[in-house]
DNA sequence: TATTGTTATACTCTATAACTATA
DNA sequence: TATAGTTATAGAGTATAACAATA
């Protein structure tokens, strides 16, 4: 009991923080006219990607991204590129007005950060450091390291 | 640009650390026999609320929480306790078994808290207080401070 | 035989609107 | 007239399983 009346605040600080850190996602998303599942697919893509590998990335079944696909498709934002060395797969490709959209949400999320906005330049760069530090040592076991997967 | 590219890997490494943290909550309520949304409804019942309140916390309709509880009380989780101050009201109360698994629920998270594993006890010393700080700033305006809303 | 993407189906989470009983 | 909770309905988001084309 030592430590635990501690760590049982930092992880209620950190549920905080992720609260926020996902309403703000969403009402960006919002603002630029896509939904929060459609921004996270478009934040993956900064590649082209197989459907299959996205559904990796986004922790969900290979089925489900037909649809996210569909959806971004349907609005010119990506395209279904056929990949030479495999025909069975279809690579996603963002177009220009998908890539123009990602820059825009990667920006918006950047300037809005919520809480963040609230450290100095000091205690951000202090912050990066132990988060830094604690996704280098945690290695592959729970999904990986950071990301908007 | 001087301060953007840190500032959009501190984003990129808290959505991770955001991710990890929600992936672990979903598989601690797994464990434990409840749904997500029901754990983070036990979560939210330290005392108790009106399901007005519980929405309000929540972030969603009042409508929803009927549905949640529901759920809790078929399980024996919770308990509606009319409110003699307004007959309109009805509190949710935990029961003894419900009172139990929020209290197995919040050892659980705290003990395998992904990432934050990783920190020495200095370090989890500092990320707390970073975090404070951001809260204690960022006042009211994206939805009050932490907790699991 | 195994895998990529698609389709069909169903289940969970959540919002909106109409209703009731209070206030 | 406004608010607390309920009901009914509908829309996202997601998983499972069966299927076609390809490996």
């Amino acid at each position: 009991m030592t430590r635990s009346n501690g760590r049982q605040e930092t992880i209620d600080l950190l549920m905080g923080l992720s609260h926020a850190l996902s309403t703000n996602f969403n009402t960006v998303a919002g603002e630029l006219g896509v939904s929060a599942l459609h921004a996270r697919a478009l934040f993956n893509l900064d590649q082209p990607a197989a459907m299959r590998d996205l559904a990796a990335t986004l922790h969900c079944d290979k089925s489900h991204v037909t649809g996210i696909a569909d959806g971004l498709e349907s609005r010119g934002l990506v395209t279904r590129e056929p990949d030479p060395r495999d025909r069975r797969v279809k690579q996603l490709v963002l177009t220009t007005e998908g890539r123009r959209l990602r820059t825009e949400l990667r920006r918006r999320l950047v300037d809005d950060a919520p809480v963040l906005s609230r450290l100095t330049a000091d205690e951000e760069t202090q912050l990066r450091g132990l988060l830094r530090a604690a996704f280098e040592r945690h290695t592959e076991e729970n999904g990986g390291g950071p990301g908007c997967g």
